[in-house]
DNA sequence: AAGCATAAGTTCAACCAATCAACAAATCTC
DNA sequence: GAGATTTGTTGATTGGTTGAACTTATGCTT
């Protein structure tokens, strides 16, 4: 039998596609494809990669590899840095990286208490990042996107003075989002605010894309790396929220209603919870719940996050059992999650990155125990490497994303 | 600012892929994709197409829509038929089906007291259904397995009598596979045995590709119908699992063990499960917990399913009072999943088919209240359309969708 | 019945992107 | 300095889609 041909039965890759969804592929979108093929190596690779490389790796001719870089470094995508002398006899190849003045992403995120703005350029860096404080919620929508849309006009004039020209904007929001609106943001106290039409009254901001999406998904992607494509992100704030990332792209689900851990029942006849059910994880380890088991209920905090982590790090006997009680919570929740969805990583972010010292034994100790199988690969849980940065990091890199794998659509002409 | 330019940002669809992976894509990939486009058209129409109407709904002129066309019928994948005439002016159409006698799907089932084998055609109607019953147990691997070849080889020789060929065979094991091996089949009692080696030693199999996958990974793609693409499908067997079905393909994740839903935590505090944990589902609503709830423990039944299903009916109390339980938990961990997966179908299989009467009330009622936007978009939950019968057509048709996924390699020459 | 309009399907030159093979360029080795 | 080796480029060739003209087959109109 021959072995190739079962292959084409048993392998469980996704179908091949060479344009997304039905549409047709022309001679373009070879070109098209291959372009960002190259591209992504030149991306993901960790120094700079030759023409010639290109083409053993990706399997295309030296030729062929030629006229794509050719294509990249005109489009000003890529540019040819020289490469440090080998030993080796023959001609030396020339390197190729990011170009760092080429098309960066600017990413903004609206919030209860501050507005943060983070340009990176197309390799990832950052470049711009600003932090403008104040209470959004005693402003009318209208005049906190035109503070928003103000501090990402700055965020780009710095990123323009350093060299960097921005693609386009991604708006990280507190909320549900569809098609350009927040539809609600409860801890704003907002509902059906045309965000997309409030911010591109902005000169500067109206020549550029933008996309919107909620906080909690943009700062999933935010903690994306090379060695981490594929994790769940928890990311405790008023409400709960999990971001589930599979190979480095966002699982949405069909209505972008994904990741509502929140609202799983840790247990069945426990307490009700305001959305309707009983037992929530909210109800054990909503910022609310914990604050409330702590004894610290109503006080108003700035940042709930250090505050409960300096408390905790006093001792107080009453958070400290309430932390444990959180943690046994989120890690049977998350055991669920890692069960159903074999995953094997968890990050925590949101209010829980502070709190990890405390939490992360617990989850641990949940996960192990309940996922099934935590002896052959035990899964591992980590905090997040950005903390409240994380949402406007991840949106802008979620334009550079873009970019990068569709080169044919940003290409200087 | 540039609607379309903008939704290269907020498009979140998965990248544009030509081709899987990293490959290269080249002319070849180009008619490769178009052939799969136009077959799939042909395939999903309720009603036969014309070359016309490929052109059109797929965007590719009439020309290369002909071309491809010429490609399918040359490769005996697709057949003419006449169209019924309308009363339009203008050439008549010439109608276009998949081939009925082109490249059926063998799939096997092997399962503790019966193999199944089931042929089906190019356009997914079974051809051959045949039922060996048995009880594997008392047998070796390599009996049992040479057993199934045989019922196998008389499908396919019943098949090739009402003119279908068969393109591949897909084999549903009870049990964890990998690369061609069951690793581990707990109920069957076997323990890493190379089924790919022992099947194709019988000389009819040997010359088609085979495919070798999970039971109930195979019942729910057998689930899958044009109406009903993304669903989550429950399989109550001894243990308890789900096959997550998102737009006609199986989420497997990134080892395959996607769907563990039998052992997600219903109460933290519970009785103790076999796995090591506390409180998992199976310990509420597997099938040795429904029996011995019912009185019914240690006594062998043939079916559980239908011998419950008539117990039930009969109303004993204890019984009912059992499956109430079963579907309470049931559903309280279904809607932890669609909480977390954005998913809106529930389909009961497996043992849970023919209890579905007693159990869809309360499952529905569980989801309803705990699933987050059931007031929204309430989530449905039905009943498997096929019974135990199920995995070996959900096998045939994998075959299947691999041939109309990637035609180029069925062409006959 | 003839002529016209209309739609389906085919043919063919043109175009475009990848390939292949040969070549030029830049280095190392002996 | 000659040969080996690797990188990158050039130009003819191949293959698939396009677009426009053409053929075919039907209904409608006069």
């Amino acid at each position: 039998m021959s072995r190739l041909v079962s292959d084409a039965l048993q392998d469980t890759r996704t179908a091949r596609r060479l344009v997304a969804g039905g549409r047709p592929a022309r001679q373009q979108s070879l070109r098209d494809h291959n372009l960002g093929l190259a591209l992504r190596l030149v991306a993901e690779a960790p120094t700079p990669v030759s023409r010639a490389q290109i083409a053993s790796t990706t399997g295309l001719t030296r030729a062929t590899a030629s006229t794509l870089v050719e294509t990249l470094l005109a489009g000003g995508l890529v540019r040819e840095v020289p490469l440090p002398p080998t030993a080796r006899s023959g001609r030396p190849a020339v390197g190729l990286v990011l170009a760092p003045g080429g098309p960066g992403g600017l990413g903004l995120e609206v919030n209860v208490d501050y507005i943060a703005a983070t340009v990176v350029d197309l390799t990832g860096a950052v470049v711009v990042h600003e932090v403008h404080a104040g209470d959004q919620r005693v402003l009318t929508p209208a005049a906190a996107l035109r503070t928003t849309a103000a501090v990402g006009a700055a965020a780009l004039a710095a990123a323009q003075r350093k060299g960097v020209r921005v693609a386009g904007t991604a708006v990280a929001l507190p909320g549900l989002v569809h098609d350009g609106r927040l539809l609600l943001a409860p801890n704003l106290g907002w509902q059906d605010v045309d965000v997309r039409r409030l911010l591109t009254r902005n000169r500067r901001l109206t020549a550029l894309p933008l996309a919107l999406d909620n906080e909690a998904n943009y700062a999933a992607l935010g903690e994306v790396s090379p060695t981490a494509r594929t994790f769940v992100h928890v990311s405790g704030e008023i409400g709960i929220g999990a971001g589930i990332v599979l190979d480095g792209e966002l699982y949405r689900g069909s209505r972008g209603w994904s990741g509502e851990i929140g609202h799983v029942t840790v247990v069945p006849s426990g307490p009700a919870c305001h959305c309707g059910a009983t037992g929530c994880l909210e109800v054990y380890a909503g910022q609310e719940a914990i604050l409330r088991a702590a004894g610290l209920a109503g006080q108003s905090v700035g940042a709930p996050g250090a505050a409960l982590a300096e408390r905790a790090t006093l001792g107080d006997p009453a958070l400290l059992a309430a932390l444990d009680a959180a943690a046994g919570a989120l890690g049977t929740v998350l055991a669920g999650v890692l069960n159903v969805l074999d995953i094997s990583t968890v990050v925590l972010g949101g209010i829980y990155a502070p709190l990890a010292p405390w939490l992360l034994p617990t989850v641990g100790h949940e996960l192990s125990r309940r996922v099934l199988w935590s002896s052959w690969e035990p899964p591992s849980v980590r905090t997040a490497a950005h903390g409240p940065e994380a949402a406007a990091l991840g949106a802008a890199r979620s334009v550079v994303a873009a970019v990068v794998s569709e080169p044919e659509r940003w290409l200087v002409t």
